[in-house]
DNA sequence: CAAGACTGAATGAACATTCATTCGGAGGTG
DNA sequence: CACCTCCGAATGAATGTTCATTCAGTCTTG
Protein backbone atom coordinates (compact mmCIF):
# COMPACT_ATOMS: atom_id res chain seq x y z
CA UNK A 1 0.00 0.00 0.00
CA UNK A 2 2.54 2.89 1.31
CA UNK A 3 5.77 0.91 0.25
CA UNK A 4 5.37 -0.26 -3.32
CA UNK A 5 8.40 -2.67 -1.42
CA UNK A 6 6.97 -6.10 -0.83
CA UNK A 7 3.74 -6.21 -2.91
CA UNK A 8 2.59 -10.24 -1.80
CA UNK A 9 2.97 -8.58 1.72
CA UNK A 10 0.34 -5.90 0.72
CA UNK A 11 -1.82 -8.35 -0.93
CA UNK A 12 -1.69 -10.69 2.30
CA UNK A 13 -2.45 -7.57 4.42
CA UNK A 14 -5.69 -7.02 1.85
CA UNK A 15 -7.23 -10.39 1.76
CA UNK A 16 -6.96 -10.33 6.11
CA UNK A 17 -8.50 -6.70 6.14
CA UNK A 18 -11.16 -7.66 3.62
CA UNK A 19 -11.86 -11.06 5.08
CA UNK A 20 -12.17 -9.49 8.68
CA UNK A 21 -14.57 -7.07 7.88
CA UNK A 22 -16.58 -8.59 5.40
CA UNK A 23 -16.09 -12.48 5.03
CA UNK A 24 -15.15 -14.29 2.51
CA UNK A 25 -17.59 -13.52 0.43
CA UNK A 26 -16.70 -9.80 0.24
CA UNK A 27 -13.05 -10.90 -0.58
CA UNK A 28 -13.45 -10.79 -4.17
CA UNK A 29 -9.75 -11.02 -5.67
CA UNK A 30 -10.66 -8.17 -7.66
CA UNK A 31 -11.34 -6.58 -4.31
CA UNK A 32 -8.22 -7.90 -2.52
CA UNK A 33 -6.32 -6.14 -5.32
CA UNK A 34 -7.73 -3.05 -5.24
CA UNK A 35 -7.55 -2.77 -1.58
CA UNK A 36 -3.93 -3.61 -1.97
CA UNK A 37 -3.24 -1.10 -4.54
CA UNK A 38 -2.65 -3.49 -7.45
CA UNK A 39 -3.80 -4.80 -10.52
CA UNK A 40 -6.15 -7.87 -10.49
CA UNK A 41 -3.64 -9.73 -11.86
CA UNK A 42 -0.55 -9.40 -9.62
CA UNK A 43 -1.97 -11.50 -6.86
CA UNK A 44 -1.42 -14.35 -9.63
CA UNK A 45 2.50 -13.69 -10.24
CA UNK A 46 2.47 -14.33 -6.10
CA UNK A 47 -0.07 -17.35 -5.60
CA UNK A 48 -1.50 -19.53 -7.90
CA UNK A 49 -4.93 -19.14 -6.63
CA UNK A 50 -7.02 -17.68 -4.14
CA UNK A 51 -7.09 -20.54 -2.02
CA UNK A 52 -3.06 -20.52 -2.05
CA UNK A 53 -3.15 -16.91 -0.74
CA UNK A 54 -5.82 -17.65 1.93
CA UNK A 55 -3.17 -20.45 3.60
CA UNK A 56 -0.64 -18.03 2.99
CA UNK A 57 -2.26 -14.96 4.88
CA UNK A 58 -3.18 -17.54 7.67
CA UNK A 59 0.20 -18.76 7.89
CA UNK A 60 1.57 -15.05 8.20
CA UNK A 61 -0.91 -14.24 10.57
CA UNK A 62 -0.99 -17.09 12.83
CA UNK A 63 2.99 -16.96 12.85
CA UNK A 64 2.94 -13.17 13.89
CA UNK A 65 0.74 -14.36 16.97
CA UNK A 66 3.24 -17.08 17.91
CA UNK A 67 5.89 -14.63 17.91
CA UNK A 68 4.28 -11.92 19.91
CA UNK A 69 2.80 -15.16 22.50
CA UNK A 70 6.16 -16.74 22.67
CA UNK A 71 8.44 -13.33 23.35
CA UNK A 72 6.43 -12.62 26.50
CA UNK A 73 6.19 -15.41 28.35
CA UNK A 74 8.78 -17.19 29.95
CA UNK A 75 8.52 -21.04 30.14
CA UNK A 76 10.60 -20.84 33.25
CA UNK A 77 8.80 -18.99 35.26
CA UNK A 78 6.21 -20.42 37.37
CA UNK A 79 3.61 -22.02 35.75
CA UNK A 80 0.96 -20.02 36.52
CA UNK A 81 2.66 -16.57 35.95
CA UNK A 82 3.67 -18.21 32.41
CA UNK A 83 0.16 -18.56 31.95
CA UNK A 84 -0.93 -15.53 32.21
CA UNK A 85 1.84 -13.42 30.79
CA UNK A 86 1.19 -15.84 27.35
CA UNK A 87 -2.76 -15.33 28.14
CA UNK A 88 -2.38 -11.40 28.09
CA UNK A 89 0.24 -11.36 25.51
CA UNK A 90 -2.07 -13.19 23.06
CA UNK A 91 -5.15 -10.95 24.01
CA UNK A 92 -3.36 -7.72 23.47
CA UNK A 93 -1.67 -8.94 20.30
CA UNK A 94 -5.02 -9.66 18.83
CA UNK A 95 -6.85 -6.46 20.38
CA UNK A 96 -4.36 -4.23 18.86
CA UNK A 97 -4.93 -6.21 15.33
CA UNK A 98 -8.50 -7.07 15.50
CA UNK A 99 -8.47 -7.82 11.58
CA UNK A 100 -6.05 -10.55 12.79
CA UNK A 101 -8.11 -11.96 15.32
CA UNK A 102 -11.43 -12.19 13.08
CA UNK A 103 -9.36 -13.19 10.13
CA UNK A 104 -8.06 -16.15 12.35
CA UNK A 105 -11.78 -16.78 13.66
CA UNK A 106 -13.25 -16.92 10.11
CA UNK A 107 -10.53 -19.02 8.81
CA UNK A 108 -11.35 -21.63 11.80
CA UNK A 109 -14.22 -22.20 11.27
CA UNK A 110 -14.47 -22.51 7.79
CA UNK A 111 -13.57 -25.08 5.81
CA UNK A 112 -10.66 -24.26 5.28
CA UNK A 113 -9.98 -25.47 8.47
CA UNK A 114 -7.91 -28.62 8.31
CA UNK A 115 -5.71 -27.09 5.33
CA UNK A 116 -5.19 -24.40 7.55
CA UNK A 117 -4.00 -25.83 9.98
CA UNK A 118 -1.53 -28.48 8.10
CA UNK A 119 -0.09 -25.06 6.34
CA UNK A 120 0.61 -23.51 9.14
CA UNK A 121 2.28 -26.89 11.10
CA UNK A 122 4.00 -27.25 7.61
CA UNK A 123 5.14 -23.36 7.66
CA UNK A 124 6.71 -23.66 11.09
CA UNK A 125 6.32 -25.38 14.84
CA UNK A 126 4.27 -24.33 16.94
CA UNK A 127 6.79 -23.35 19.84
CA UNK A 128 3.77 -23.27 22.44
CA UNK A 129 3.51 -27.31 22.14
CA UNK A 130 7.20 -27.08 23.20
CA UNK A 131 6.56 -24.93 26.28
CA UNK A 132 3.36 -26.77 27.35
CA UNK A 133 5.53 -30.08 26.96
CA UNK A 134 7.99 -29.44 29.71
CA UNK A 135 7.53 -31.26 32.85
CA UNK A 136 6.93 -28.74 35.22
CA UNK A 137 3.83 -27.19 33.25
CA UNK A 138 2.22 -30.66 31.87
CA UNK A 139 2.33 -31.29 35.69
CA UNK A 140 -0.04 -28.61 36.67
CA UNK A 141 -2.60 -29.15 33.53
CA UNK A 142 -5.46 -31.11 33.23
CA UNK A 143 -4.65 -34.26 31.88
CA UNK A 144 -7.43 -33.44 28.66
CA UNK A 145 -6.17 -33.69 25.06
CA UNK A 146 -4.51 -30.47 23.80
CA UNK A 147 -7.42 -29.43 21.93
CA UNK A 148 -9.55 -29.66 24.57
CA UNK A 149 -6.36 -27.31 26.91
CA UNK A 150 -6.63 -25.11 23.92
CA UNK A 151 -10.49 -24.27 23.98
CA UNK A 152 -10.57 -23.92 27.00
CA UNK A 153 -7.44 -21.83 27.79
CA UNK A 154 -6.52 -19.92 25.09
CA UNK A 155 -9.36 -19.67 22.32
CA UNK A 156 -10.82 -17.44 24.37
CA UNK A 157 -8.44 -14.70 24.36
CA UNK A 158 -8.86 -15.02 20.88
CA UNK A 159 -12.78 -14.57 20.66
CA UNK A 160 -12.62 -11.77 22.97
CA UNK A 161 -9.97 -9.82 21.08
CA UNK A 162 -12.14 -10.28 18.27
CA UNK A 163 -15.41 -9.29 20.13
CA UNK A 164 -16.27 -5.36 20.20
CA UNK A 165 -16.52 -5.32 24.30
CA UNK A 166 -13.74 -3.18 25.86
CA UNK A 167 -12.48 -5.21 28.68
CA UNK A 168 -10.76 -3.45 31.61
CA UNK A 169 -6.97 -4.70 32.70
CA UNK A 170 -8.33 -5.12 36.10
CA UNK A 171 -10.79 -7.44 33.78
CA UNK A 172 -8.26 -9.22 31.72
CA UNK A 173 -6.18 -10.37 35.08
CA UNK A 174 -9.52 -11.64 36.45
CA UNK A 175 -10.15 -13.55 32.90
CA UNK A 176 -6.81 -15.01 32.36
CA UNK A 177 -6.88 -16.24 36.02
CA UNK A 178 -10.52 -18.20 35.11
CA UNK A 179 -8.74 -19.41 32.28
CA UNK A 180 -6.32 -20.79 34.25
CA UNK A 181 -8.32 -22.44 36.98
CA UNK A 182 -10.15 -23.81 34.32
CA UNK A 183 -7.31 -25.97 32.53
CA UNK A 184 -4.83 -26.16 35.84
CA UNK A 185 -5.47 -29.25 38.49
CA UNK A 186 -7.60 -28.09 41.23
CA UNK A 187 -6.56 -28.23 44.96
CA UNK B 1 -36.90 -35.10 2.63
CA UNK B 2 -37.93 -37.85 4.21
CA UNK B 3 -41.58 -36.34 4.86
CA UNK B 4 -42.73 -34.14 1.65
CA UNK B 5 -44.92 -32.34 4.20
CA UNK B 6 -42.63 -28.89 5.02
CA UNK B 7 -40.67 -28.21 2.36
CA UNK B 8 -39.48 -25.11 4.21
CA UNK B 9 -38.13 -27.23 7.17
CA UNK B 10 -36.36 -29.26 4.31
CA UNK B 11 -35.00 -26.10 2.99
CA UNK B 12 -33.45 -24.97 6.12
CA UNK B 13 -32.08 -28.37 6.79
CA UNK B 14 -30.32 -28.29 3.42
CA UNK B 15 -28.79 -25.22 3.99
CA UNK B 16 -27.67 -26.59 7.74
CA UNK B 17 -26.06 -29.44 6.26
CA UNK B 18 -24.51 -27.72 3.02
CA UNK B 19 -23.15 -24.80 5.35
CA UNK B 20 -21.42 -27.05 7.66
CA UNK B 21 -20.25 -29.20 5.37
CA UNK B 22 -18.76 -27.00 2.93
CA UNK B 23 -18.75 -23.38 4.02
CA UNK B 24 -21.66 -20.77 2.44
CA UNK B 25 -19.14 -21.20 -0.92
CA UNK B 26 -20.61 -24.68 -1.12
CA UNK B 27 -24.36 -23.62 -0.30
CA UNK B 28 -25.28 -22.30 -3.42
CA UNK B 29 -29.64 -22.06 -3.59
CA UNK B 30 -29.17 -24.28 -6.45
CA UNK B 31 -27.30 -27.17 -4.73
CA UNK B 32 -29.25 -25.93 -0.94
CA UNK B 33 -32.81 -26.56 -3.29
CA UNK B 34 -31.01 -30.16 -4.54
CA UNK B 35 -30.29 -31.33 -1.09
CA UNK B 36 -33.86 -30.60 0.16
CA UNK B 37 -35.49 -32.29 -3.08
CA UNK B 38 -36.80 -29.35 -4.35
CA UNK B 39 -36.93 -27.14 -7.34
CA UNK B 40 -34.35 -23.80 -7.41
CA UNK B 41 -37.14 -21.40 -7.46
CA UNK B 42 -38.93 -23.07 -4.29
CA UNK B 43 -36.96 -21.74 -1.51
CA UNK B 44 -38.40 -18.16 -2.75
CA UNK B 45 -41.46 -19.37 -2.10
CA UNK B 46 -40.82 -19.17 1.60
CA UNK B 47 -37.62 -17.00 2.10
CA UNK B 48 -37.23 -13.63 0.20
CA UNK B 49 -33.92 -14.04 -0.30
CA UNK B 50 -30.78 -16.09 0.80
CA UNK B 51 -29.92 -13.95 3.90
CA UNK B 52 -33.51 -14.51 4.90
CA UNK B 53 -33.05 -17.86 4.75
CA UNK B 54 -29.93 -18.22 6.38
CA UNK B 55 -31.41 -16.22 9.25
CA UNK B 56 -34.71 -18.48 9.33
CA UNK B 57 -32.15 -21.70 10.26
CA UNK B 58 -30.28 -20.18 12.50
CA UNK B 59 -33.38 -19.47 14.50
CA UNK B 60 -33.96 -22.68 14.01
CA UNK B 61 -30.93 -24.33 15.09
CA UNK B 62 -30.27 -22.09 17.98
CA UNK B 63 -34.17 -22.28 19.44
CA UNK B 64 -33.82 -26.10 19.26
CA UNK B 65 -30.56 -25.84 21.13
CA UNK B 66 -31.81 -23.48 23.70
CA UNK B 67 -35.09 -26.39 24.08
CA UNK B 68 -32.82 -28.91 24.69
CA UNK B 69 -30.43 -27.17 27.34
CA UNK B 70 -33.76 -25.70 29.19
CA UNK B 71 -35.42 -28.93 29.39
CA UNK B 72 -32.47 -30.71 31.41
CA UNK B 73 -31.19 -28.14 33.40
CA UNK B 74 -32.85 -27.59 36.50
CA UNK B 75 -32.81 -23.36 37.58
CA UNK B 76 -33.50 -24.37 41.52
CA UNK B 77 -31.27 -26.73 41.67
CA UNK B 78 -27.71 -26.33 43.63
CA UNK B 79 -26.07 -23.59 40.81
CA UNK B 80 -22.87 -26.09 40.06
CA UNK B 81 -25.51 -28.87 39.22
CA UNK B 82 -27.73 -26.52 37.24
CA UNK B 83 -24.36 -25.75 35.47
CA UNK B 84 -23.48 -29.20 34.89
CA UNK B 85 -26.99 -30.14 33.47
CA UNK B 86 -26.66 -27.53 31.61
CA UNK B 87 -23.25 -28.06 30.17
CA UNK B 88 -23.79 -31.42 29.29
CA UNK B 89 -26.98 -31.00 27.47
CA UNK B 90 -26.04 -28.56 25.33
CA UNK B 91 -22.80 -30.95 24.56
CA UNK B 92 -24.65 -33.57 23.93
CA UNK B 93 -27.18 -32.16 21.82
CA UNK B 94 -24.93 -30.66 19.50
CA UNK B 95 -22.86 -33.81 19.14
CA UNK B 96 -26.07 -35.60 18.42
CA UNK B 97 -26.14 -33.12 15.21
CA UNK B 98 -22.64 -31.90 14.94
CA UNK B 99 -23.93 -30.11 11.85
CA UNK B 100 -25.88 -27.72 14.04
CA UNK B 101 -22.81 -26.96 15.94
CA UNK B 102 -20.65 -26.15 12.89
CA UNK B 103 -23.34 -24.22 11.36
CA UNK B 104 -23.92 -22.42 14.18
CA UNK B 105 -20.26 -21.31 14.71
CA UNK B 106 -19.82 -20.68 10.86
CA UNK B 107 -22.65 -18.13 11.24
CA UNK B 108 -21.72 -17.04 14.47
CA UNK B 109 -17.82 -15.91 12.72
CA UNK B 110 -19.07 -14.43 9.71
CA UNK B 111 -20.75 -11.00 8.33
CA UNK B 112 -24.17 -12.73 9.12
CA UNK B 113 -23.24 -11.95 12.28
CA UNK B 114 -24.84 -8.94 13.93
CA UNK B 115 -27.98 -9.55 11.63
CA UNK B 116 -28.19 -13.32 12.80
CA UNK B 117 -28.33 -12.13 16.71
CA UNK B 118 -30.57 -9.57 16.36
CA UNK B 119 -32.99 -12.05 14.48
CA UNK B 120 -32.76 -14.81 17.19
CA UNK B 121 -33.12 -12.10 20.01
CA UNK B 122 -36.80 -11.00 17.76
CA UNK B 123 -37.28 -14.55 17.29
CA UNK B 124 -37.92 -15.35 21.13
CA UNK B 125 -35.91 -14.22 24.37
CA UNK B 126 -32.99 -16.32 25.47
CA UNK B 127 -34.78 -18.69 28.46
CA UNK B 128 -30.74 -18.81 29.60
CA UNK B 129 -30.63 -15.05 30.50
CA UNK B 130 -33.56 -15.39 32.97
CA UNK B 131 -31.85 -18.09 34.69
CA UNK B 132 -28.38 -16.63 34.64
CA UNK B 133 -30.21 -13.39 35.81
CA UNK B 134 -31.42 -15.65 38.65
CA UNK B 135 -30.06 -14.31 42.51
CA UNK B 136 -29.08 -18.03 43.47
CA UNK B 137 -27.04 -18.21 40.35
CA UNK B 138 -25.61 -15.20 39.60
CA UNK B 139 -24.25 -14.36 43.11
CA UNK B 140 -22.26 -17.29 42.60
CA UNK B 141 -21.07 -16.30 39.09
CA UNK B 142 -17.94 -13.94 38.35
CA UNK B 143 -18.58 -10.52 38.08
CA UNK B 144 -18.06 -10.42 34.61
CA UNK B 145 -19.91 -9.36 31.28
CA UNK B 146 -22.28 -11.78 29.78
CA UNK B 147 -20.70 -12.30 26.93
CA UNK B 148 -17.40 -13.20 28.98
CA UNK B 149 -19.17 -16.16 30.97
CA UNK B 150 -20.58 -16.97 27.50
CA UNK B 151 -17.47 -17.45 26.11
CA UNK B 152 -15.88 -19.01 28.86
CA UNK B 153 -18.45 -21.54 30.01
CA UNK B 154 -20.89 -22.49 27.09
CA UNK B 155 -19.02 -21.49 24.55
CA UNK B 156 -16.39 -24.15 24.65
CA UNK B 157 -19.36 -26.65 24.92
CA UNK B 158 -20.14 -25.92 21.03
CA UNK B 159 -16.46 -25.97 19.52
CA UNK B 160 -15.94 -29.33 20.76
CA UNK B 161 -19.37 -30.71 19.95
CA UNK B 162 -18.49 -29.63 16.36
CA UNK B 163 -14.79 -31.36 16.66
CA UNK B 164 -13.34 -34.14 15.40
CA UNK B 165 -12.42 -35.43 19.05
CA UNK B 166 -14.55 -38.33 20.77
CA UNK B 167 -14.45 -37.62 24.64
CA UNK B 168 -15.49 -40.04 27.34
CA UNK B 169 -18.50 -39.19 29.72
CA UNK B 170 -15.34 -39.14 32.39
CA UNK B 171 -14.06 -36.22 30.09
CA UNK B 172 -17.14 -34.22 29.94
CA UNK B 173 -17.70 -34.20 33.49
CA UNK B 174 -14.11 -33.14 33.89
CA UNK B 175 -14.47 -30.16 31.33
CA UNK B 176 -17.71 -29.51 32.82
CA UNK B 177 -16.58 -28.41 35.99
CA UNK B 178 -13.15 -26.84 34.13
CA UNK B 179 -15.88 -24.31 32.73
CA UNK B 180 -17.68 -23.80 36.06
CA UNK B 181 -14.46 -23.28 37.81
CA UNK B 182 -13.36 -20.71 35.45
CA UNK B 183 -17.06 -18.82 35.77
CA UNK B 184 -17.86 -19.13 39.36
CA UNK B 185 -16.34 -17.33 41.66
CA UNK B 186 -13.38 -18.81 43.43
CA UNK B 187 -13.30 -20.21 47.28
C1' DC C 1 -62.31 -24.63 -11.28
C1' DA C 2 -59.87 -21.13 -8.53
C1' DA C 3 -55.82 -20.21 -5.65
C1' DG C 4 -51.88 -21.20 -4.37
C1' DA C 5 -47.58 -24.09 -4.35
C1' DC C 6 -44.18 -25.72 -7.19
C1' DT C 7 -41.09 -26.14 -11.21
C1' DG C 8 -36.76 -25.43 -13.82
C1' DA C 9 -35.00 -22.99 -17.75
C1' DA C 10 -33.62 -18.30 -18.39
C1' DT C 11 -31.16 -13.97 -16.91
C1' DG C 12 -27.79 -10.81 -15.74
C1' DA C 13 -24.37 -9.83 -12.31
C1' DA C 14 -20.25 -11.17 -10.09
C1' DC C 15 -16.54 -14.10 -9.75
C1' DA C 16 -11.70 -16.50 -10.27
C1' DT C 17 -8.49 -16.91 -13.45
C1' DT C 18 -5.86 -16.02 -17.93
C1' DC C 19 -2.87 -13.81 -21.13
C1' DA C 20 -1.33 -10.49 -24.59
C1' DT C 21 0.77 -6.45 -23.56
C1' DT C 22 3.39 -2.74 -21.00
C1' DC C 23 6.80 -1.13 -18.00
C1' DG C 24 11.21 -0.18 -15.58
C1' DG C 25 15.56 -1.14 -14.84
C1' DA C 26 19.92 -4.12 -15.27
C1' DG C 27 23.45 -5.11 -18.30
C1' DG C 28 25.95 -5.00 -22.53
C1' DT C 29 28.04 -2.34 -26.52
C1' DG C 30 30.11 1.34 -29.27
C1' DC D 1 27.81 8.56 -21.86
C1' DA D 2 24.08 7.35 -25.11
C1' DC D 3 21.77 3.66 -26.91
C1' DC D 4 19.88 -0.73 -27.35
C1' DT D 5 18.35 -5.38 -25.64
C1' DC D 6 16.37 -8.31 -22.45
C1' DC D 7 13.66 -10.02 -18.69
C1' DG D 8 10.59 -10.71 -15.20
C1' DA D 9 7.12 -8.25 -12.64
C1' DA D 10 2.89 -5.95 -13.26
C1' DT D 11 -1.22 -4.84 -15.76
C1' DG D 12 -6.27 -4.93 -16.78
C1' DA D 13 -9.49 -6.24 -20.34
C1' DA D 14 -11.34 -10.59 -21.68
C1' DT D 15 -13.00 -15.37 -20.65
C1' DG D 16 -15.85 -18.90 -19.16
C1' DT D 17 -18.12 -20.26 -15.07
C1' DT D 18 -21.18 -20.05 -11.24
C1' DC D 19 -24.38 -17.78 -8.67
C1' DA D 20 -28.87 -15.63 -6.76
C1' DT D 21 -32.98 -14.55 -8.39
C1' DT D 22 -37.08 -14.43 -11.63
C1' DC D 23 -41.15 -15.93 -14.06
C1' DA D 24 -44.22 -18.18 -17.32
C1' DG D 25 -46.25 -22.12 -17.05
C1' DT D 26 -47.75 -26.76 -14.58
C1' DC D 27 -49.58 -29.28 -10.97
C1' DT D 28 -52.29 -29.93 -6.33
C1' DT D 29 -55.73 -29.32 -3.36
C1' DG D 30 -59.88 -27.77 -1.41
Amino acid sequence: MAAPKDRAAAVRAALRTLVARNGFHGASMSAVAAQAGVAAGTAYTHYASKDELVLAAYCETKSELNLAVTTDADPNAPAEQWFRDLWLSCYRHLRANPEHARFLLQVEHSPYRARAHEAALADQDDPLLAQVASPDIAAQLLALPLEVLYELALSPAIRLAAGEAELTDAQLDEIAAACWRAVSRPG
